[in-house]
RNA sequence: UGGGGCGUAGCCAAGCGGUAAGGCUCGGGACUCUGACUCCCGCAUCGGUGGUUCGAAUCCAUCCGCCCCAGCCA
């Protein structure tokens, strides 16, 4: 497998690596990696980060590796190694036969940190977390020297041996860097190298009962991999010095460390934190769910590789916090999704019309493009007859102004088919709701046909009545920002937890052999905009999301 | 108030001393078997203030604003 071209606009990465380039820093060298830890599901910010060291490495004859962060066994799992590898590969990416764990190096890396030891650069301490606390000092105050920073490297060697036999109770004692406690950086502040930790590994079981932090392992790994340029996301920044410290006393190779903003969405929670909450607490069926923002949700939802890849190369990369308006990302599913989706009608609230000058028991047969945008998809059939569903909506018995679809003496072309007149309106006695709509048909209006050529103001969607479906269609809100309550990606992260944006609607009709539609397959509902099919969630039963806003002038008029 | 970053249109984002790319959104128009799509057109003097310069978004000074850091998380 290929991986694809991520072409990333112009930006201060490439600059770099551009100048690396000239100096010959790396030996003309590009080679990144994307190193999620596996403690949760990727998202769409994570695509950001793959798309940028896929696409960096690829752009400059480089390759990327595909590395787990998993040095912190108590948080990670398989399932999440597994849902990485996927969504990964499903992103279009390729990482050939790299990929590597952090916990691969976890002999060598033990074997550096006696090394760290014995050159007096690290030492075993014996404060708990709270007294560590307390030395650290705070952003204003200097720390003070742990009272165990200046035992022996012999003595400290003894016990980060015993440490790793299992000598010592969780907690209990550290493994640290010895920099300057009085360092206006904190992350300097003799900084913890190794923890105590019984917990087992998904990868190495109970092998080790300490294990490395990540301002550690890191950079080592990256020196192992011989990683040039390891990119990463701001809030890293300050952490940056220690990287640099720890390959340098080591002597090891030597990458860089580049950080950049992380992806933030309008309307969406991007926290790992936050997402799992709603996965713990039920409140999604999954980190699947189709209104979840992860890799996997998106998926679900209809998004495709390639959207999410362009929607990465127009968001570009720099280092200045930013909150991306979802617009983009609806944008380019649109588009995508635009040349590629099979279309078909369905009647989300149906209003029953009789054609009155139609005859009962005719079937028609007439013939609907499956993508107008593209023509090499086909056409297919679609039955009409003389009683028909058409868009509650779509009917105004009193129509304001600019209101061109169907009204009392109006008429309407059926899409594929017909120019109907509305010629009377049945309204139920009670209520004085309008039930059904008795219209006259124009023969010679059939499309296609070499007098179709007769224009009207509106064209609507249909479905014939007694040919329909029924359907269930649940449209979820999270794409669709038309004040409704209830978006679990609410702005503020706030109404996280409402479970309420899902929306069934039974009622709907879609034309008749569609639904066993296989998984992956999308429709665009005319006028609606574009539905996808979730059927894994619900085999045999089509499942439609609604990705796009109502793009309806008409609809938003009546707002306003 | 210690340190590290960042501030170019409603939202992203190029630009690196020579007189503001592009995309999204928005507004206007054309087209249309749905008002969608497509296609045209329009939309900023660069956080403020001083300075250097023939010339500054780009250099200097200063002020203001926002983000990150006090996990034995990553």
């Amino acid at each position: 497998m290929d991986s694809p071209t991520v072409t990333l606009p112009s930006n201060f990465i490439q600059n770099i690596i551009n100048e690396d380039a000239k100096t010959g820093r790396h030996g003309g060298r590009v080679q990144t990696r994307f190193p999620p830890e596996p403690n949760g599901y990727l998202h769409i910010g994570h695509a950001k980060s793959i798309c940028l060291n896929f696409g960096i490495a690829a752009e400059n004859g480089g390759l990327c590796n595909l590395r787990f962060d998993d040095t912190n066994p108590s948080k990670e799992d398989v399932e999440y190694v597994d849902s990485i590898q996927e969504d990964v590969k499903w992103l279009g990416f390729d990482w050939g036969d790299r990929m590597f764990y952090a916990s691969d190096y976890f002999p060598q890396l033990y074997e550096y940190a006696e090394k760290l030891i014995q050159m007096g650069k690290a030492y075993v301490c014996d404060l708990n977390a709270q007294q560590i606390r307390e030395y650290r000092g705070t952003l204003t105050e200097p720390g003070r020297n742990s009272p165990f920073r200046e035992r022996t490297a012999a003595e400290s060697l003894d016990l980060f041996r015993r440490m790793r036999a299992g000598e010592f109770p969780d907690g209990t004692r550290t493994l640290r860097a010895k920099i300057d406690m009085a360092s206006p950086n904190i992350t300097m502040r003799d900084p913890v190298l190794y923890r105590i930790l019984r917990a087992t590994h998904h990868r190495t079981g109970d092998a080790w009962c300490i294990y490395p932090m990540y301002d550690y392992a890191h950079p080592v790994s990256d020196a192992i991999e011989r990683i040039t340029h390891s990119i990463c996301t701001l809030e890293f920044e300050d952490h940056r010095p220690l990287y640099d410290w720890c390959v340098e006393m080591l002597d090891i190779y030597r990458p860089q460390q580049i950080e950049f903003a992380r992806l933030n969405l309008t309307h969406t929670v991007m926290s790992k934190r936050k997402l799992r909450e709603l996965v713990e607490q039920k409140l999604v069926s999954g980190w699947d769910d189709p209104r979840m923002p992860t890799i996997s949700g998106l998926r679900r939802r209809g998004y495709t590789p390639e959207a999410i890849r362009d929607f990465c190369e127009r968001i570009g990369v720099a280092k200045s916090n930013s909150l991306v308006d979802l617009e983009m990302l609806e944008h380019c599913i649109r588009e995508d999704l635009n040349v590629k989706a099979a279309r078909a009608m369905v009647v989300l609230r149906p209003l029953k019309v009789v054609v009155e000058n139609y005859p009962a028991g005719v079937v028609e047969e007439l013939t609907a493009e499956n993508n107008p945008e593209n023509p090499e998809m086909g056409s297919r059939t679609m039955p009409f007859s003389r009683v028909l569903y058409i868009e509650q909506d779509d009917f105004m018995e009193q129509p304001p102004g600019k209101f061109f679809r169907l009204a009392p003496g109006r008429e309407v072309r059926l899409k594929y088919a017909y120019i109907i007149k509305c010629e009377q309106v049945i309204k139920d006695d009670l209520t004085g709701e309008v039930t059904e709509v008795r219209c006259t048909y124009d023969p010679e209006s059939k499309s296609g046909g070499a007098t179709s050529g007769r224009k009207v103001k509106g064209t609507l969607h249909w479905v014939a009545a007694e040919h329909a479906l029924p359907v269930e269609i649940r449209l979820y809100d999270h794409l669709y920002k038309d004040g409704t309550a209830g978006d679990i990606n609410g702005e503020a992260g706030q109404s996280a937890l409402n479970p309420n944006s899902l929306v069934v609607l039974k009622q709907a009709m879609m034309e008749p052999g569609l639904a066993g539609t296989p998984v992956g397959s999308h429709y665009q509902f005319l006028r609606q905009g574009y539905f996808c099919a979730d059927l894994e969630s619900r085999p045999g039963f089509p499942v439609f999301n609604r990705i796009v806003s109502l793009r309806d002038s008409w609809a938003k008029a009546k707002q306003s």
